[in-house]
DNA sequence: TGTTATTTAATGACTGGTCAGTCATTAATT
DNA sequence: AATTAATGACTGACCAGTCATTAAATAACA
C-alpha cells in the first residue's frame, strides 16, 4: 500500500465538465469528520502535531477552518479522535483472532506477526506510534491514554500466546514479558523509521526484514530446533 | 545514571553565605555553550524541537534570553549543535573500539552491544533519538545530517561484524544488513520508549531486556549451539 | 595601589509574524 | 421560510529573534 491517503482531492472541482454544480460548497454532514481524521493524520504524520496548522488540516480535508470546530472542539481534540478511532478497532480484532485461534502456538505467534505488519505495519496506522511519541511530553493526557488502550493490551496479547506455549512445553522457558517486547520492539521501530528517517536513507527495509525477525524469534523460542521456515 | 542534568541550578545564588557576589551576574564564556546544549537537550526531550520556548533554555541554563544569541544563530542551530556535539564522539570511540579488537566475533558482537547500552542507552545522549525522529518532517537537513552521519555509520559497524562472523564460518550465513538493523532495533526503540511512553507505565524495562536480546540474537547467528550465556 | 577608560558579556523590553480559535454572515438544503 | 452547514476575516495570545542599555572584567594610567 502507498502512502495514498483517503481525502478527496476533487473537493474543489471548478471544470465544466457538470455545468449544474456551481455551488459554491457541499452539506456533507456525515463524510466530514472522517476526511478531517484523515487529513490530520496525514499532516501530523509528516510534520508532528505542534507544527500542523489547522489551516492546512483544513485545505486538505476540502473544507475551511471554522467547518473543523463544528465537528472537533479543538486540535487537541482532533489528535484524540485520530488515536481513539483508527486504533481501538484494529485491537478488538486481534483479541478474537488469538480467542478462536486453537493450533500450534508458534503458528498462532507466526501469524500475529505476520497479520500486524500487514493491517497496521503497512498501512497508515502505523503513523500513528511515531506522533503519540513525538508528542507524548505536550500531551500527557493522549500519551496514557494509548498506554492503557493501545500498549497494554498489545502486550498482554503477546504475554499470553508466550506463556501458552512455555506452559504446553512447546517454548523454552523465558520470561514472557521480556520477550513480548523483543517481539514488538522491532515492529514498532520499523513503523516509526518509515514515517521519520527512512525518506532520508537509500536503504530500504525488505521484507526479508520480518521474515527473519520472526525466525530468530522463533528459533531462541521453539525447544525442538528444526531448521526450517 | 538517573536523569540528572549537567545545568547548573546554582545559577542564581542569593544566599548570604559569601557576601562579596551581590554581582547581578558572572561572565562565563566559556561554559556557557555547554550549559546551553545542555538545558535545549533536556527540553528539547521532554517537549519537542516545536514547543520547547528559548526564554525556557535560557532559563534552565541560567542565564537570560539574549545571551542565547550571543552563542547560536537561531533555535535551529542549537538543535543542529546538540546533535553534532554530543553524537559524533560517540560513534568515533565505536570505531576505534572495533578497529583495534582481535578475537572471536560473538563476544566483539556481545561488547559491543553492551557498551552501546552503557555509553548511549543509559546516558542522556539516549534523548537524542526520539528527538531527531520527532522533528525529522520539519528539519529535513537534520535528519539527512543524522542518516549520514550516525545511522549509516552505526549500520556499517555492526553489518561489518556480522559479515566478518559469517566469513570466518562463526556464523550461519545470515544477510548481514537485515541482521544488523535485527540488532539495533530493539536498543534504539528502548531508547525512545525511555523519552516517551515509559513515564506512562508502570511496567519497566528490566536489564533482562538487552540479556535476552543478546543471547536470542547470538542463538541464531551462532553455528555450534551451545546453551550457554 | 587606586582611579579612570575601554571592552564586551549579559540583560530584558520590545517587535513582527504566526496561528488556534471565534463569530457574524452567507448560502445550501429542507 | 426556516434551518443549519459552511465560510473566512478577525482577535488575542504566544514567541523567536533584536537591540539599546547595563555592568562585569580588564587595561591604561597616575
Amino acid at each position: 500500500m502507498t502512502g495514498q491517503s483517503l481525502i478527496q482531492d476533487d473537493a474543489m472541482v471548478f471544470s465544466a465538465s457538470t455545468p449544474e454544480t456551481p455551488s459554491r460548497w457541499k452539506r456533507r454532514k456525515e463524510a466530514r469528520p472522517e476526511e478531517i481524521l484523515g487529513a490530520a493524520l496525514e499532516l501530523f504524520t509528516e510534520k508532528g502535531f505542534a507544527a500542523t496548522r489547522m489551516d492546512d488540516v483544513a485545505k486538505l480535508a476540502g473544507i475551511s477552518k471554522g467547518t473543523l470546530y463544528n465537528y472537533f472542539e479543538s486540535k487537541e481534540s482532533i489528535f484524540h479522535a485520530v488515536v481513539q478511532e483508527l486504533i481501538a478497532p484494529q485491537i478488538e480484532e486481534f483479541e478474537s483472532m488469538i480467542a478462536r485461534y486453537d493450533g500450534p502456538t508458534d503458528h498462532l505467534l507466526r501469524q500475529l506477526i505476520r497479520t500486524w505488519w500487514t493491517r497496521v505495519g503497512e498501512t497508515r496506522l502505523s503513523a500513528i506510534p511515531k506522533i503519540v511519541i513525538s508528542e507524548s511530553g505536550n500531551f500527557p493526557e493522549l500519551a496514557q491514554y494509548f498506554v492503557d488502550n493501545v500498549v497494554k493490551r498489545a502486550r498482554k496479547l503477546f504475554t499470553d500466546i508466550i506463556s501458552k506455549g512455555v506452559v504446553t512445553g512447546e517454548f523454552n522457558t523465558v520470561e514472557p514479558r521480556t520477550v513480548a517486547r523483543l517481539i514488538v520492539a522491532p515492529l514498532v521501530y520499523a513503523t516509526i523509521w518509515q514515517h521519520s528517517l527512512q525518506p532520508f536513507d537509500d536503504d530500504y527495509l525488505s521484507d526479508e526484514y520480518i521474515d527473519t525477525h520472526i525466525k530468530f524469534i522463533l528459533r531462541s523460542l521453539i525447544k525442538d530446533q528444526r531448521i526450517d521456515l
